[in-house]
DNA sequence: TTGTCTGCAAAACATTTGCACCTAT
DNA sequence: ATAGGTGCAAATGTTTTGCAGACAA
């Protein structure tokens, strides 16, 4: 299948790589359509599977129950909070060991997608 | 609000416990209506989340869409399979430096829950 | 032409909920 | 009586898909 990276395409990708909010496919709906009119929702979702394809998004299954996107394919950790859903990056190469160790342990491939650790963020998180 | 601790509740606990798969839903439903056979799918999902509050049981937000249960709630980490959906338990004890450290550095708690990683397992791992 | 892309609406899917009844205290 | 628990079916919310038309090579 050749892939003509159509003019949506392109917008979707580019409304994705704007953020560093790790947004949902409504989100970027929303955004895109100020451009575009007549987008479709359905073809959001299509352009986002595509983009995932290419490796050139990735999906974060969040807490909140819905599907997040991310342009920023270069390896980093997501904190994902349980309560408000929201997903924050967080660097460091402290875990290459660890993959390393998993792959050696277990025969289980971890990708550079990184780590997900759930959790509450600042705002959520419980007072003491 | 009291808890009457259900029979079905207790069925469905049990059922959990006694796997280290990390079934679904849909799967515990399947089992549990083996000894009752009248369970409907709604009491499975109602009391899978009673169980996720009261702690004896938590959620994972699996590669495949679905949501994946555990009563194994001692820290331990889980591998998930982007391709067949398989969740894997993983034990060692070497992040605690760094939940930590996240904590310090962006206010973000990480929970007990431990890690996700996701990548493919020995069966979908693309033979080199 | 041939294959890809699109809007639209309908479908699919996992999960939740309203309701009337049942059960336990 | 009062507060939970349940089956059933309907509703929800996100994501996917079928289709017929539009577009690009």
């Amino acid at each position: 299948m050749k892939r003509n990276s159509s003019i949506r395409r392109e917008k979707i990708a580019e409304a994705l790589g704007r953020t560093r909010s790790h947004p949902t496919a409504e989100w970027i709906y929303d955004q895109v359509k100020q451009e575009i009119p007549d987008l479709s929702l359905g073809t959001v979702y299509r352009n986002l599977k595509i983009l995932v394809e290419e490796g050139r998004a990735r999906v974060i299954h969040a807490e909140d129950g819905k599907d997040h996107f991310d342009a920023h394919v270069e390896a980093h950790h997501h904190l994902i909070c349980k309560q408000c859903g929201k997903v924050v990056d967080y660097y460091t190469s402290e875990e290459t060991g660890l993959a390393q160790r998993i792959e050696t342990d277990t025969g289980f491939l971890i990708d550079s997608d990184g780590l997900k650790l759930s959790g509450f963020c600042k705002d959520c998180k419980p007072k003491a």
